[in-house]
DNA sequence: GCGTTTGTTGTATGATCGTTCAACAGGGAA
DNA sequence: TTCCCTGTTGAACGATCATACAACAAACGC
């Protein structure tokens, strides 16, 4: 009986809104970040519009609104997945330097299954979908500039010669091989496995990190 | 009009079989090729009953006969794609000394990535299904004890000090985020970059491996 | 207050998913 | 040839998927 309701009830309370209106820029983060929650803890099976707009508290028609389809948030969603990774490699103004690079990269807040699993849906994805994989290239070159310069600037600091790029691209590779370890394998890797590897392959090219 | 057709044909041609009958462990062989097969051309959400069978030419009722539902091929699925991997480590008899065992890892056999791609759609199923979790371990002891004994008894014949467990688990994680580059930018790397970043990390170690 | 803009809802739709199961038939044993 | 074991088929089922779209309403300028 909604109108003895509304006749009995509108003069105390003016009726709650039924949703919440938001610009269009805070809606497509919110629903990229449930898109990233959902696809860390269950993968890209787990990214299906249903469970993510239940996941960001909307209705199942925003995604196709906001984003044009779900190929369209899944996109958003690896540009978002790498920011955190660009800033914490320049976001202060100054670019980190390689040795606080190594020891923000293991912290427990970044060394963590929950946070690198988004990671592993992430790459089976863009392995096998051009689109992805274009989008993959961008981010890519901006991470392994940095990288390369951290190096380059560290070994300048201690007057070593080293191959820069080459270096940059295989601890980038075996960054990536470390995370996908403790993802896999949680019992068998850890954050002190994984920085000996790392001092495993830097020191000798560039002497002690510490 | 069957019955014509039958009746016309049936002394010359003895009616074809319908379909072939396979031993119970050749059907499986079968649709586990052809689950690789799908994982690699799609990732994990093109790994569908339908298109697995349709693959192998079976029909849709067998993956639940012969491995009890989907998840059943799925692991028996990542158990064959370690298969090939193990039995280039130590399949001739004699394990394989660690130079020829990192020729054989780069040769255009093995770094492709259409054969690569099938670790990341795998990689990512892994992290999320604790079955499968236990199901990687085991296969990848095996996997880690070859590589370490590969190491150790290089060092011993190089007469090198070396801490091989560490050693052995830094070259797979680096095989595998090697193996990741090709498959997620196969423009930038490359198998001559990849044979690069392994030396630079072995060969401080263990000296010269060619 | 009153319209206009624009973000939001939720159902309808058709495709596809995994599983089940009764009927069927290949192929070796007797 | 006959029988029986067992591998095989394919339709049926309910669940879930992505998308489209017409109706709705919140917020804002006026």
């Amino acid at each position: 009986m909604p109108a003895a309701k509304a006749a009995a009830k509108t003069p105390a309370t003016p009726a709650e809104p039924r949703f919440k209106r938001l610009t269009a820029t805070d809606r497509a983060a919110e629903l990229v970040q449930a898109g990233l929650a959902v696809l860390a803890a269950g993968g890209i099976t787990a990214f299906t519009i249903e469970r993510i707009c239940t996941k960001a508290g909307a209705s199942r028609g925003l995604i196709g609104h906001h984003f044009g389809g779900k190929d369209g948030l899944l996109a958003a969603c690896y540009g978002a997945a790498y920011a955190p990774l660009l800033q914490m490699l320049q976001g202060g103004g100054a670019p980190l330097p390689l040795p606080q690079l190594i020891d923000e990269l293991f912290t427990d807040r970044q060394f963590r299954p929950e946070g690198l699993r988004l990671w592993l849906a992430l790459w089976g994805e863009i392995a096998v979908n051009p689109a992805l994989q274009a989008e993959h290239l961008r981010h890519y070159q901006a991470y392994e500039a940095a990288i390369i310069r951290a190096i380059t600037d560290f070994a300048r600091d201690r007057g070593r010669q080293a191959d820069a790029p080459m270096l940059a691209a295989t601890l980038i590779a075996l960054l990536d091989g470390l995370w996908l370890e403790l993802c896999i394998a949680p019992g068998v890797m850890s954050a002190q496995k994984a920085r000996s590897a790392v001092s495993a392959l830097l020191e000798p090219h560039l002497g002690p990190l510490a």
